[in-house]
DNA sequence: CTAGGGTTAG
């Protein structure tokens, strides 16, 4: 009896007494009878009316009230939109309260929209990854000449880098240009420099950087992040110094992004370093930071330190957990990163592909059949089947284990293929007797592969297999199953 | 009333 719910406004209690306002209710005790609101231009409407619609609007946010914000939504369509103001107003609560499709709709009923809720719905749109639906808007509002500003701008390129759209990306910095907001402030910058960074045009990236007047941490960490996240490590501790030396501090996110570098170049030297730096600059409980610095001393095979890192960890997330355990896992800890696992799970912190991929490792290392097998429930659960990495552990797991028809499960399961989840399924074939089943796969044209409707896959394939094919008659370049793949032959 | 950068896997 959804009719029936009782209403209440908490601010209102001089208008409704101490009982519950219904919609009908709230009709007969509103400031001014609904049709009035129609002599009212936008400019002339009574301060107070609009006053006391901003503060319900207000205490509806507070209170998470959806409800009562539908219940002003009625009224106010009802007056023939007399508050344009106000349907802004409770635009930017519909979002704020998490309620994305009745702001849009709202949005979409509205005659006139403020640049500041077509900035609004955009990024709301972006926060929640759905990118297509803030570039639809950001292209409308250009047809329908609401001038983008420097938030439209400051939020909309990560659309275009989320999407993969490079063309559409670059055009929407042009149209920045020509609105003269290309680098009005560093938001802007950053914004355009992480896109350009997360499509690897560094130079692009780094023009922009360049012609912004006024650097800040956001903009340089937006360039490190660009390098780091493309293996160029070098290239990030580079921009790192400039940084220093510019006199920009860094901060957690700095920190994570330039460590894991050192990680991944094994520099623990400069590790150690930025270390003592992220205590200096009192950024030692910043948790990503904390989270880089645990994998750059276990990548370097101190396993001990990353521990020590650990345990001075406060509120561990899943990100931190997997880290830890995929350090234990990796420098020959198998049991130890179960037991991390184990605890991880009752903490309450949920595993993602990441964490599986690692402690399926784990299992198979050690060919720890039980465990594997209930993980491998879990991932089913955790509906991570799909996944290429996860995906790719298991296979490699149930190949060691000498489970071959399971291996081949999970390998159906993958909902995108690549080489490296075929090469292990291939080793798992040749690791247990199955040489023909494996040269099936070796060879799609065989029939194994084709005629699904996995269109990237076979791109994939194609590359893998005319390399092969360019050293068919070099037995060395072999890979290990290919090599014992053609023995059983 | 609206804005930018992060850490984990084969």
């Amino acid at each position: 009896m959804p009719q029936k719910r009782a209403v209440k406004f908490l601010g209102l209690s001089k208008w409704v007494g101490a009982f519950h306002a219904t919609p009908a209710r709230l009709e007969k005790i509103l400031p001014l009878p609904l049709n009035s609101f129609n002599v009212f231009s936008q400019n002339t409407e009574p301060k107070d009316t609009s006053k006391f619609y901003t503060d319900l609007i207000r205490q509806c946010i507070q209170s998470k009230s959806i409800s009562d914000l539908r219940t002003i939504q009625t009224h106010m369509i009802k007056s023939g939109f007399s508050h344009l103001s106000l349907g802004n107003k409770l635009i930017d609560a519909f979002l704020k309260c998490g309620s994305i499709e009745e702001a849009r709709n709202l949005f979409d009923e509205l005659p006139q929209r403020h640049i500041v809720t077509w900035n609004s719905m955009i990024s709301s749109y972006i926060s929640q990854r759905r990118s297509e639906e803030a570039v639809k808007l950001y292209n409308r509002m250009v047809l329908e000449r609401a001038f983008p500003d420097e938030f439209t701008f400051s939020s909309i390129f990560k659309a275009f880098s989320q999407l993969d759209l490079v063309y559409e990306g670059r055009r929407a910095h042009g149209q920045a240009v020509v609105f003269g907001l290309e680098v009005s402030n560093a938001f802007v910058g950053s914004s355009l420099v992480d896109m350009y960074a997360k499509f690897g045009k560094f130079r692009d990236a780094r023009m922009v950087l360049d012609r912004v007047a006024e650097k800040d941490v956001v903009l340089v960490t937006a360039l490190i992040v660009g390098f780091a996240q493309h293996g160029r490590n070098v290239e990030a501790l580079e921009v790192f110094k400039e940084m220093i030396d510019e006199g920009i501090e860094a901060n957690g996110y700095t920190f994570a992004s330039i460590l894991s570098s050192c990680a991944n170049l094994k520099d623990l030297l400069m590790g150690m370093l930025i270390h003592g730096l992220v205590i200096r600059s009192g950024f030692e409980f910043a948790v990503a930071a904390q989270t880089s610095l645990l994998t750059m001393y276990s990548k370097c095979g101190l396993v001990d330190d990353s521990l020590k890192v650990f345990k001075q960890i406060i509120e561990p997330n899943q990100v931190t957990w997997t880290s830890l355990i995929t350090g234990l896992s990796q420098n020959g800890r198998e049991e130890i990163a179960l037991s991390k696992f184990r605890r991880m799970l009752r903490s309450s912190i949920s595993p993602n592909a990441f964490t599986f991929s690692s402690v399926l490792r784990a299992c198979s290392s050690l060919a720890m059949l039980e465990q594997g097998k209930q993980i491998h429930a879990m991932v089913a659960k955790y509906g991570l089947s799909g996944d290429t990495f996860t995906g790719a552990a298991l296979i490699d797991f149930y190949g060691k284990c000498g489970i071959t028809e399971m291996a081949r499960l999970a390998f159906d399961r993958l909902s995108k293929l690549d080489v490296v989840s075929l090469n292990t399924m291939i080793y798992s074939y040749a690791q247990n007797g199955y040489g023909n089943e494996a040269l099936k796969l070796f060879n799609p044209s065989l029939g194994c592969l084709v005629s699904s409707e996995r269109e990237g896959i076979d791109q994939d394939l194609k590359l893998s297999n005319d390399a092969s094919q360019r050293n068919h008659h070099n037995f060395s370049s072999h890979s290990d199953s290919q090599k014992t793949l053609l023995r059983k032959r």
